[in-house]
DNA sequence: GCCGTTTTCGGCCCGACTGTTTTCAGTCG
């Protein structure tokens, strides 16, 4: 556990080490290869240490011998011999540059050079010297501006400690929202849409990524840059406009026409890596996409629709989910992609809570909310009231309470079926929070860890393979641990865990809240491929939660599941056999 | 440095915008 370095640090090395090659003049193809490689691993939602540790870097594309060697030395000794002479000979100092706002290798170097920057720690104070003294404006290729730029960027990431946190995906859908319903009202504006990120329903976001339709380019552009909640415009051409809003957040515009629609869709979605590979994938056939179209022997066609521009490439339509610039192409290709799981392919939500624990909404109120999404049967899961504290005879009476209300609810209304279950914890001492006596009462219970996260891997792994073999646990709920920009995941086995589901045929929950989405995608597609049950519920403490079901099924989509691998997509009958095997 | 349904050698995606220039380099996505 000590020494972690987190795929941002091994972005940030490979990134000093592009930055020399370029100044050195090395060989173009292998400053792409590193570049490919920096946009894979910073795509990535595993620890690339994680799967240097499982002996799996083979499977990472862009990462070859030569890179999986270096990565080797970097997490066995913590240096690299071969990066440390790639640097070797440039100004230390330049590295500290790299961050800042339009200062790439050539700039960084040149300022290093000529301030004599040697040292990295002081580079940024000492060039903020220069440019308060207007030095910067004098070397060729600089200007007032670009000096000005440097003052403003280096000021900023003072002010900005760390780097700027991705934002969940469920806040940049309410910023970019409100941008496309000003962008609507736009004349000449035909169609909006949020792309990038958002589209491919990555669970967090960076940049937002939005396109319109029209007829008159520079009329969206001019409205763009005067959306009221800009506070700066970054940059302003004929096609494309990016705008600042409150708290540094970036809002990139694409203007197409209709004609040419589908081209700039599918490249606005991207992920960049995809497009690499499809734009490799159809020179092949003799075809350069762009976002313009597709030209061929120097014709260029336009495309309407996205489904039209995959065609003319001669694959089948790549879901946005999945263009994750890994396998996607060869899959679709071979006609191999998942026919993926749709939020309507759901019957019921088998975790949430009430005012019985920590909810927000009667039982009552769930169930009504239930029956209004249309669910077929409805679970109710509180979090079990301690034995410890209240007795093994008061826990029992308030579980024989709940039981028959819930069976009352049955018996009065045939609109839907309301189980009855518990989140159980696992304790620290891999023991459950409530005995197997009481467990009984329930028609399901779900396991999850809420306490000793950092426990050391083989002790979490054994804690929750034990609650796997209890027969009254039904499925792992939340199962990393992970909350998103809080909490890393907890240090678990993961082939261990899945082998204990498969032999118990148990299930393995996708937990719907934004910050969670877990289990995470790469190991729902694990999962997957392993034929593990998995179950997406949305952990709902009130009734408005209940809608969160939607990020639960995007996780679920990018990790390429089907209706069949989720329980409960089935019917009622069906699915409690399942559940309770 | 990576990769393979023509290949273990010989290829390697395509374009926009800015600032500093007078035709383009650097940076970014």
């Amino acid at each position: 556990m000590n020494n972690r370095i987190s795929n941002s640090e091994v972005v940030a090395i490979l990134k000093e080490v592009l930055a020399a090659m370029e100044i050195k003049g090395a060989d173009r193809f292998r400053i792409r290869a590193y570049q490919n490689a920096v946009a894979i691993i910073d795509g990535l939602t595993t620890s690339i240490q994680d799967i240097w540790e499982e002996g799996r870097l083979d499977d990472v594309p862009g990462i070859g011998s030569a890179l999986a060697s270096h990565l080797n030395d970097l997490f066995t000794k913590g240096l690299v011999s071969e990066f440390e002479s790639v640097k070797k000979g440039l100004p230390d100092g330049m590295f500290a540059l790299l961050g800042l706002r339009g200062v790439g290798a050539k700039k960084a170097f040149k300022l290093a050079a000529t301030f004599d920057l040697k040292d990295r720690s002081t580079a940024l104070e000492e060039l903020k010297k220069h440019a308060q003294a207007g030095h910067i404006k004098t070397i060729e290729g600089f200007g007032e501006k670009s000096e000005a730029d440097i003052l403003d960027s280096i000021q900023q990431s003072k002010t900005s400690k760390n780097d700027k946190q991705r934002m969940l995906l469920v806040k940049a859908e309410q910023i970019i929202g409100r941008v496309i319903e000003y962008m609507k009202t736009c004349p000449g504006v035909e169609k909006v849409d949020a792309l990038g990120s958002i589209r491919r329903r990555n669970p967090t976001v960076g940049d937002l990524d939005m396109v319109v339709s029209t007829t008159d380019s520079a009329a969206a552009i001019e409205y763009f840059i005067n959306y009221p909640e800009s506070h700066d415009v970054v940059a302003k051409g004929d096609k494309k406009a990016v705008i600042l809003l409150t708290g540094d957040i970036q809002v990139d515009l694409r203007v197409s026409s209709p004609e040419a629609y589908g081209s700039m869709l599918q490249y606005n979605t991207g992920s960049k890596q995809h497009n690499v590979l499809l734009r490799t994938y159809a020179l092949e056939k003799g075809m350069s996409l762009s976002e313009y179209g597709i030209k061929r022997d120097g014709e260029l066609r336009k495309y309407k629709t996205e489904e039209n521009f995959y065609r003319a490439v001669g694959l089948p339509y790549i879901p946005p989910e999945l263009r994750q610039g890994t396998d996607e192409i060869d899959l679709a290709r071979k006609d191999q992609l998942p026919n993926l799981i749709t939020l309507t392919d759901i019957k019921g939500d088998l975790q949430s809570h009430t005012i019985f624990s920590d909810g927000a909404n009667t039982l009552e109120e769930m169930v009504e909310k239930a029956i209004n999404l249309r669910y077929e049967y409805y679970g109710v899961t509180d979090h079990g009231p301690s034995v410890i504290n209240r007795g093994y005879k008061e826990v029992e009476r308030m579980l024989l309470a709940q039981r028959e209300k819930i069976d009352k609810i049955n018996a009065s209304q045939n609109k839907i079926k309301v189980l009855y279950g518990m989140e159980v914890n696992i304790l620290a001492d891999a023991t459950l929070g409530l005995p197997d006596d009481l467990l009984k009462i329930l028609d399901y219970a779900l396991g999850s860890i809420h306490t000793a996260f950092t426990q050391d891997k083989a002790t979490i792994t054994k804690r929750v393979v034990k609650a796997i073999e209890n027969p009254y646990i039904s499925f792992i709920g939340h199962p990393t641990g992970r909350l998103i920009n809080e909490r890393e995941a907890c240090d678990i086995d993961w082939k261990i865990v899945f082998d204990a589901l498969l032999a118990n045929d148990k299930t393995i929950e996708i937990n719907a809240q934004p910050d969670r989405l877990d289990l995470t995608e790469d190991l729902v597609r694990v999962a997957v491929k392993k034929g593990i049950k998995l179950i997406v519920n949305t952990d709902a403490h009130s009734t408005d939660q209940l809608d969160l079901m939607k990020y639960g099924i995007d996780t679920a989509r990018r990790g390429f599941c089907e209706k069949r691998n989720v329980i409960n997509t089935n019917s009622y009958k069906d699915f409690v056999t399942l559940l309770r095997p």
